[in-house]
RNA sequence: GGAUGGGUGGCCGAGUGGUCUAAGGCGGCGGUCUUGAAAACCGCUGUACGGGAAACCGUACCGGGGGUUCGAAUCCCUCCCCAUCCGCCA
């Protein structure tokens, strides 16, 4: 969430970020009840400081009878400030519920706009899309062939959107998982597998809302607990309530998770396939830095984003997203579009991974702060990254790798792992 | 899942109803001494919000939430977490 203050300082400001980014939220009002609150939290306090005067004198009283007397005074105090205290906690719930609606603020040079339409192409990667002598298969129709993939088991046990891993993609999928740690380790992250769960309180820390009509996020009924859609929401909350000593960061993890996702309201979205899915495992970057270093972090994560995937020789693009399309707790995000030739007409691009600078918006609901130097504490920022999304990977893989005879050839920074050159039918 | 014991400041740790404004120690910062350093000694050293030009003052916070009381780190309820033992189990 924004720094009360300074929303109240820049009601103009934040009104327009919310404008750009397609936020609905009163900011006049946020800053009416956000005066309320001042009022009335100053007026429990004064309350207080007089309630506990009395307090402290009823032990030096001299007699019985002006003890009887003080203490019919600290009574009355009492319940004038339990009542001025109930006033004050409903107004900050109102003001509380505004400003979680509120956006991160957004980095000077994101492009401006209301959806994805908008993102602006930055580069692409050091590999062009294949060329092919055939009508090139979408991935469902490969792994078919392959017998990698067994969508139906998938659906009969779980439902849509849920699938089976069969052969040598499992194989694929632990390639790729030692693949991403193996370049993360040399880079100084620490490695971790993670909880596939996490506390209501921590998703919403880092931005996710865990109920309601809209969620992507599945709840475990009678307990406090949901799936995580991203280890993002693990690591994130991992340092949570935490005070960082200047010279411990940056902190840099990595997180290997499985990931859930309900997809509430993504129907009619190209969805066939590994695409969209329930779930899928994903090797995730994360850290926190201090303030002035996190746009450094966001581009150091996006270069190894790219590195990861010229390392798999698939063509991509990297692209600026819009205001629109930057969620909540984003300030930048940068997205990798992989090429994907059985996608669409004659292939397209589709995003592969993301990677966030989320400035002090989590930290501050985590409570996250590092110390400043001889007094004081600053909010640090947290910065998030996808390794490889496992099942985003595999559709271009297979797509990117599918050979005239069916098979498809297995990219060299793979072969360690899956232990063959080429994935044919047996 | 059951039993027992715990959760106190950056860290360790004392504290069973009002002088807690949380002892003591460690660490950190400043000073005295010293050519310099160490040691010793002296002082300072939590977070948030509000007020103030500042010194400083006020309020809240002793795992979270609720309760009893004029007053709670301390008593009660509840939840979470940690340790040990038992049960179950990959």
């Amino acid at each position: 969430m924004l720094d009360r203050k300074f929303v109240v300082e820049n009601l103009d400001l934040v009104e327009e970020n919310c404008r750009r980014r397609g936020a609905k939220a009163d900011v006049r009002a946020f800053a009416e009840l956000e005066a309320q609150r001042k009022a009335k939290q100053a007026e429990v306090d004064e309350l207080n400081r007089q309630a506990n005067a009395v307090s402290k004198s009823i032990g030096k009283a001299k007699d019985a009878e002006e003890r009887e007397a003080r203490k019919n005074e600290g009574r009355a105090l009492r319940e004038q400030t339990t009542a001025a205290a109930a006033e004050l906690e409903q107004i900050a719930a109102e003001a509380d519920a505004i400003l979680r609606t509120m956006p991160n603020l957004s980095h000077p040079d994101a492009p401006v706009g209301e959806t994805d339409e908008s993102n602006l192409e930055l580069r692409r990667g050091k590999h062009e899309p294949p060329k092919f002598d055939f009508k090139p298969l979408d991935h469902v129709e490969v792994a078919e062939k392959l017998d990698l993939i067994d969508f139906e088991g998938g659906a009969k046990v779980a439902g849509h959107g849920f699938y089976f891993l069969k052969n040598d993609a499992v194989l694929l999928e632990l390639a790729l998982q030692r693949y991403a740690l193996e370049v993360l380790l040399k880079e100084g992250f620490a490695p971790t597998i993670t909880p596939d769960m996490a506390r209501n309180e921590i998703l919403h820390g880092t931005g996710y809302i865990p109920r309601g009509p809209e969620t992507q996020i599945y709840s475990i009924a009678d307990t406090d607990l949901s799936l995580v859609a991203t280890a993002e929401i693990t690591l994130g909350g991992l340092l949570s309530g935490e005070i960082l000593e200047a010279d411990r960061l940056p902190i840099k993890y990595c997180g290997i998770s499985h990931c859930y996702r309900t997809e509430a309201g993504a129907g009619g979205r190209a969805a066939r396939g590994l695409y969209r899915v329930h779930q899928f495992t994903k090797v995730e970057m994360f850290a926190f830095t201090l303030p002035d270093e996190s746009e450094a972090m966001l581009d150091y994560f996006c270069e190894l984003e790219c590195r990861l995937f010229d390392g798999l020789g698939l063509a991509y693009r990297v692209v600026d997203t819009a205001t629109g399309d930057l969620g909540g707790p984003a300030y930048r995000k940068f997205d990798l579009e992989a090429w994907m030739p059985g996608r669409g007409e004659s292939g397209e691009y589709g995003e592969v991974t993301s990677t966030s600078n989320c400035t002090d918006y989590q930290a501050r609901r985590l409570g996250i702060r590092s110390r400043t130097g001889e007094k004081g504490t600053a909010f640090v920022h947290t910065l998030n990254g996808t390794a490889i999304a496992i099942s985003r990977a595999l559709v271009a893989l297979l797509e990117n790798y599918q050979q005239a005879d069916g098979s498809v050839v297995v990219p060299d920074a793979l072969r360690p792992w899956v232990g063959k050159d080429r994935i044919a039918a047996v």
